[in-house]
DNA sequence: ATAGCAAGTAACTGTTTACTTACAAGCGCT
DNA sequence: AGCGCTTGTAAGTAAACAGTTACTTGCTAT
């Protein structure tokens, strides 16, 4: 016997949802099905719905796992304006090299139309949240004579977001990435970034 | 009679390559079947096994009409290596923008897990190539006293791409994309840049 | 004009999909 | 201890999937 344990919903729930993440990392969306799910948690396809009744529900429940870890990386209002940039920035690169499904969920814009709409909603409201926790740091950067005046908050966003998400995919996506172009750290792009929005 | 006309196989295999992207850029990657496939060109799914024998060689051929059109975006080599990066952005913005599918080949980790293992090798091409253009510039920027020298162009590289990246996808992915706060035009967030990486 | 081939359709194949059902058995509760 | 709900399995269903096949029809070269 395989130590075919039994475990309550709410355990298996939360298991389920982490094992749609990493089958999404490691082998894509497409490949998310209810017996590579099944497979991954260890169970047969059947019992995935006794805790879920669809597979778009498990999809949702995933999406709300991946919002929940993206939300606990947002830093403290009270650190300095540049450093909550640096600080989010760095945060975040970590957490999503580290749980490519997440990368999907948040950089991928397909996700938008394989996902349940209530969980395509709450997305849109993480993506709003941080665009708007950027938006002030900016602002108050500049108030504060931190950040460069000469250039709107509305030009750093992107700068600052595409930096972001380019540090977070240019490792380990594509597998045997050439390691011929010397390879840069997250810390000395995000540094080199912030120095460059900063006043002189 | 719905005006059934036949074709000839070499036109008919593009018209079927350009289909593909168009569903991707649409409905997803997932939602490309031979049914949804056929149905966007006007044929019936088994028409499109005479032009491919497989679904796996039809993606393979719309990787290569989406490789083609990006390729057609390098600018000439005897611009300033500042203009140079400035009509690329700018042209792969436009270009990317106008064909969603084509976000999809070129920005989604996922397309190198459901795509067959040629189209991804040629792909990679193209992403070497994009990347030696750039390096190549910001070099040559730095020898002209163009661009800043306190400033690796391995760090200027993943700001710059990623501002890009971040400027295509900044519209219309998101169908009701929130229009509150200003949108930035893509030529004043690429002319900031440019301007931050330039010598003062 | 017409012969012949390329390009189309309709109807089929076997496989895989999400999901259901009948039944077995572990675990918490008294 | 043992009752009963919950969690699991095995086997099954209908629909959707990629791809095939037998047959029809339009285009083109002679």
């Amino acid at each position: 016997m395989v130590s075919t344990r039994r475990k309550p919903s709410s355990i298996r729930r939360r298991e389920i949802a982490d094992a749609a993440l990493r089958v999404i990392g490691e082998s894509g969306a497409t490949s998310l099905t209810a017996a590579s799910l099944a497979r991954e948690v260890g169970l047969t396809p059947g019992a995935l719905f006794r805790h879920f009744a669809t597979v778009d529900e498990i999809l949702s429940a995933a999406v709300d796992v991946g919002i929940e870890a993206v939300e606990a990386t947002f830093p403290s209002e009270d650190l300095a304006p540049v450093e909550r940039l640096r600080t989010l920035a760095l945060r975040r690169i970590e957490l999503i090299r580290g749980t490519p499904g997440l990368a999907w969920l948040l950089l991928s814009n397909q996700v938008y139309l394989c996902v349940p709409e209530d969980a395509v909603a709450r997305l849109r409201v993480l993506v709003k949240h941080s665009r708007a926790f950027l938006m002030a740091s900016f602002r108050e950067g500049v108030e504060r004579g931190e950040l460069r005046a000469d250039l709107a908050p509305e030009t750093m966003l992107p700068i600052f977001t595409g930096t972001v998400h380019s540090l977070i995919l240019s490792r380990g996506v594509h597998k045997d990435a050439d390691r011929s172009t010397a390879t840069t750290s997250p810390e000395q792009v995000v540094d080199a970034l912030l120095a460059l929005l900063s006043t002189s």
